[in-house]
DNA sequence: GCCAACGTTGGC
DNA sequence: GCCAACGTTGGC
């Protein structure tokens, strides 16, 4: 199996890759598209490269690297009835919501605006950078990946 | 804070 | 199954 390559968005008032480098190993909460649920539940594999992307805020781009770090679970705050998570139409016979854990990799030396990504040539393919893509977990090429490492090294 | 773009919900 | 209404995302 070959290794896939991805980008995950995150509000750093919620949660940034710097709170990942403390605790290196954290749960990818709160996803709740399915889209993006599909992605994890389905295409990740232990192993898999991530880019972590800092969304909402200034300036947006990417901020470093990560890891998938587990097989796909379901994600357990859409039975807490407390959570801002809580899914009703949920239950743990059948869990609507699944998420992979993810582990610290770097922090990029140079972060990445949203603006430089958008107007290199060669990511211009790249799905987080079409108009209106919402979606915060994307796929991204190898090619892509590697010139963004390069970017951030 | 605004608002365009998008996803989801639910009445019909 | 359509689609209007609503809620959310996220750049600006």
């Amino acid at each position: 199996m070959t290794k896939k390559y991805w980008l995950m968005k995150s509000e750093p008032d919620e949660f940034s890759i710097y709170d990942l480098k403390e605790v290196q190993v954290e749960a990818w909460n709160g996803v709740r598209n399915y889209q993006a649920r599909n992605f994890m539940r389905d295409e990740m594999k232990i192993g898999d490269e991530v880019l972590f992307y800092h969304s909402n805020t200034k300036p947006p781009g990417i901020a470093g690297l990560m890891t998938v770090a587990s097989e796909a679970y379901p994600d357990k705050f859409q039975f807490d009835k407390k959570s801002k998570y809580f899914d009703p139409k949920s239950s743990t016979e059948n869990p609507r919501w699944f998420l992979v854990d993810v582990k610290f990799k770097k922090i990029f030396k140079n972060f990445i605006p949203l603006e430089i990504l958008k107007g290199d040539n060669k990511l211009r393919d790249m799905k987080v950078l079409q108009k209106g893509s919402r979606l915060s977990i994307t796929p991204v090429t190898k090619a892509e990946f590697e010139h963004i490492v390069k970017l951030g090294s």
